[in-house]
DNA sequence: CTCATTGCAAATGATTTGCAAGAAA
DNA sequence: TTTCTTGCAAATCATTTGCAATGAG
């Protein structure tokens, strides 16, 4: 557990939003100012590995990541790609509906959310 | 509508698999020699801004392109990646429980179901 | 001391883009 | 002819990797 993995799971673990890669990098940057981008790729690989923190592939060509292992669901901005945790919705809402197409054996769902995030909502009331 | 955009159209649309760009490109090359990968990625991007087909950012580092442009929702493979139509899902599953955090404005929701292909249940069956 | 991890830079893989030539309207 | 589209190659963006130096246990 070197420094670096310490700071970037502590900063993670801060923030409610879902950083990708190159936001935590630059938090992290103000207190380790030498770090690489690399390290911080390399660990959030390792601690996603690990379960103790996962990568989201939600909406956008960079990956997310959340401090919270468990799991849960996401909204996600149609303008911004803002990602945030989805709380409060029934966890067996779909789960006695897992069945696929056959053939198939299903193990889990995930379930985005699709909308406008409050600051987009802000920005874009006129396009509505 | 060039020879080429209705080529890879034509054959998307043959396809129940949702092929990522390259493979798509392979398939096409049957039929046109000498057509670029460039233009492949070019006209799936045109053809899925105009809602003919659509984009889809599922499990993955390679976006898959779906042939049909409706509201569905898939499955996706945790071992191959292999995405599939998912069918007979009551649409308003989830529908009426569209709240999102305060401040979102929920518009839609994307159901990605998660499990093992035939074929992958088949090769890792010693794993389960 | 020994092995894991780092910073750096170069490599990779997917996708995009500039451009001159060619096809469509 | 005027505009759109192509093929090609180079550029870009996110992510990964090789390597010698450094840090942790």
């Amino acid at each position: 557990m070197t420094k670096q993995r310490q700071v970037i799971l502590e900063e993670l673990r801060k923030l409610t939003s879902h950083p990708t890669a190159a936001e935590l990098y630059e938090i992290v940057r103000e207190q380790l100012p030498t770090i690489s981008l690399g390290t911080v790729y390399r660990n959030l690989e390792l601690l996603s590995r690990n379960n103790i923190i996962q990568k989201l592939d939600i909406g956008g060509s960079e990956a997310r990541f959340d401090g919270n292992p468990n799991r849960h669901h996401h909204v996600c901005c149609v303008y911004c790609g803002r990602v945030d945790d989805l709380h409060d919705l029934p966890t067996d809402l779909v789960r006695n509906k897992l069945r696929g197409p056959s053939g198939w054996k299903i193990v889990d769902y995930r379930l985005v959310f699709i909308g406008l995030c409050p600051k987009c909502r802000e920005t874009h009331k006129k396009d509505m």
